[in-house]
DNA sequence: AATATAAACGAACGATCGTATTATTTTTAC
DNA sequence: GTAAAAATAATACGATCGTTCGTTTATATT
């Protein structure tokens, strides 16, 4: 479901199996987690997944919060390629923030997609103190810092009004994808990822400097 | 924390005792609840907080599912009271329009208060079929389809342009509160209030009908 | 005062949780 | 081919989960 192979490229330093089967044990960590969150990664349920003993699995990690956290960073790696990258090889300014946009839009909602780890696990961890949720809050925190850089560079290369103030577009974009994600996964509504995207269009069409 | 006195009128066929028992119990499993989701309600934990033991609480529900559908029923009363009733005062429209959303940020959002049941659940109950999510998509539907009558209803008044697809400003005003409760609870961020009232203003004031 | 009814208790169940310790297998190196 | 080292398995522990059961306590009725 969800392809990060592209991440697990050897670090030659260590034995090779152990890392491929840690990099595996991972794998179905994240897949897990997909679907049940991160609360819902258990390590008997995860050795079974893998064909593993619980031992084996827990070994690995040496605690369960740290396996989480490293699920987290594979999650973070798997965004990066498949939400970031792209969206580098688009022009600076607007045509990159709408990409970001639309590729984040694209793995947070669906039918059979699985949920996106940085609007589900914040939920998960709201009031849940700890070094799970302070990584947590860092990778959110990382790619929100990624968007607001996309809209002040947007409002640099001229594409959006300098009236635009850069916090208050990032909380409106950002909503935007949340409600798109509680739709879509909680409501089941297959329309909203239309309506998410017409809303987001409006806003740039409201902010954009040529009305055309 | 949550008050819900209003909601606990002795139904005089039942034996007194017994009744406000159960309703404390339930009383205090709202506020674990609204503290850990759901899912954080544990009979045991539970029994702690009311000092009773075990199966003294389990026996008033027969399950934790229908212990968690009580807790959903008894919040939708709480949110019946303190954030639809005040709105029922206001004229029909926009007034009460603004009025729902007003209060409803109110009880989401803030460092100190507890979370609004309809937004953490969602989160909690994403894809987890069963009774307990069948209820909670019962709740939030009812909501909802409130604000869509009321956002019709403002169409109708004059209040707003005929031109405002009602389903899609729900979705907008919903991604809003969903945002700053977003904000608030997970980001701890002071400013989300004041962030999501500035664009829930906006968003009125460009589809009302008097620019005055 | 005797009896019927309901409420709450205490203890235990089997399951599963994360984790620690100890053994066994598999891989690697010489 | 054998010894060292690394990876995995086996087993068990204490805790906690939801739930069940038999018993005790309190209340109400007669």
């Amino acid at each position: 479901m969800l392809d990060t192979r592209s991440t697990s490229t050897a670090l030659s330093a260590e034995t090779k199996k152990g890392l491929t089967t840690k990099s595996m044990i991972l794998q179905a960590a994240l897949e897990i987690a997909s679907n049940s969150g991160l609360e819902g990664i258990t390590i008997g349920h995860l050795a079974d997944s893998v064909g593993m003993s619980k031992s084996g699995v827990f070994v690995h990690f040496g605690s369960r919060e740290e396996l989480q956290i490293e699920v987290i960073r594979k999650y973070y790696q798997y965004f990066a390629d498949s939400v970031f990258a792209p969206a580098l090889l688009k022009p600076k300014g607007l045509p990159r923030l709408r990409q970001m946009i639309d590729a984040w839009l694209k793995i947070s909602v669906g039918a059979n997609t699985s949920s996106c780890f940085f609007i589900a696990g914040a939920a998960e961890f709201d009031d849940r103190p700890g070094i799970v949720r302070d990584e947590l809050v860092r990778s959110v925190e990382d790619w929100r810092s990624a968007l607001l850089r996309a809209i002040k560079e947007s409002i640099a290369a001229g594409h959006l009004k300098k009236t635009v103030v850069p916090q208050e577009m990032l909380f409106h974009l950002y909503s935007i994808v949340l409600g798109a994600h509680h739709d879509s996964r909680f409501l089941k509504n297959p329309k909203s990822l239309a309506l998410a995207n017409k809303l987001i269009k409006n806003i740039f069409l409201n902010h954009q400097t040529t009305t055309k």
